[in-house]
DNA sequence: AGGGTTTTTTCGGAAAACCTAACAAATCAG
DNA sequence: CTGATTTGTTAGGTTTTCCGAAAAAACCCT
């Protein structure tokens, strides 16, 4: 239905209306790196899907539907983001991945993600698996091999 | 460098090539799911970009860079793929997904992809941990929490 | 209120991908 | 070898997304 970009925008006006109260072309071309122009381009296409409502010289505010795309899109990018962050990936990267990564996954996939963020996170030896995951990345070896646990030769 | 849909079509071509031994635009068209005059204008961009090598009515191989960047991309697919299959991810949407992703991910997010593939695979307890992964997909409960191991109220 | 600055908008244009329709080359079958 | 079929190419056109330059509106300061 709508496009990767199109989704970008309305992720975009969401993160800014919630930070600031309501969102400007310019602050939205500052987020998404692109000029005033192309902005004011795909602010009206958003408004003929109403997804957005868009009066000239005024901000832009999200509809309902727009709101709730935009919601949607946002948990994804959370739920991509916390898990590239279990597996160390900085903070920074882990965000402008998500970015590339939020957009036409598989229903099925996210829901999967989710679950291996909760799965290891709520799980009783989180910290010891966590502790042992950064073993493993700069040793290669796993810590608790060896010690009799049934580890494959 | 090279545009998401440009690093697809040289994927396609090594896949086709390593199966058939030889990459037509048909074949091409088909696996990417395009139409032949958008292979034919592509191959012509890659071959101006040193990708490819194309001569009208002739078959298309890769040049030793394009290749190289092939291999690269192929390499993300699968790690992503295995990735995605070890949360329980279908096949069939795990390749799919794993094309989306493919592209434009970090050297460090790929890197951690990897070390998480390879640290849960490798693990002792692998067969244990993806058994209760499953369950806790099912279930929504950690089959070892209350047994003592330290699990927070 | 007037003048300067900032912001927004319009306009024309470009690149990337895609398409259909029509034409050209290659291939195959008798 | 020739006609039918398949495959490939060209031409022309669309959509999406971006840009710079210039005009217009809004804003701010004295």
């Amino acid at each position: 239905m709508l496009s990767r970009k199109a989704e970008d925008y309305l992720e975009a006006i969401l993160n800014i209306t919630e930070e600031k109260g309501h969102a400007r072309i310019k602050d939205i071309a500052i987020t998404l790196g692109v000029r005033p122009p192309s902005v004011v381009e795909m602010v009206n296409r958003l408004d003929k899907k109403g997804m957005v409502e868009y009066r000239k010289y005024d901000g832009v505010k999200l509809t309902e539907v727009g709101g709730k795309i935009a919601l949607i899109i946002k948990e994804r990018h959370d739920i991509i983001k916390a898990f590239l962050e279990i597996i160390n990936v900085p903070e920074k990267i882990a965000d402008k991945d998500a970015c590339t990564m939020e957009h036409e996954l598989h229903a099925i996939t996210t829901t999967q993600i989710k679950n291996l963020v909760i799965f290891v996170k709520d799980a009783p030896e989180y910290p010891q698996w966590l502790e042992h995951f950064n073993e493993f990345c700069t040793t290669g070896k796993h810590p608790c091999a060896g010690r009799g646990r049934g580890h494959k030769t």
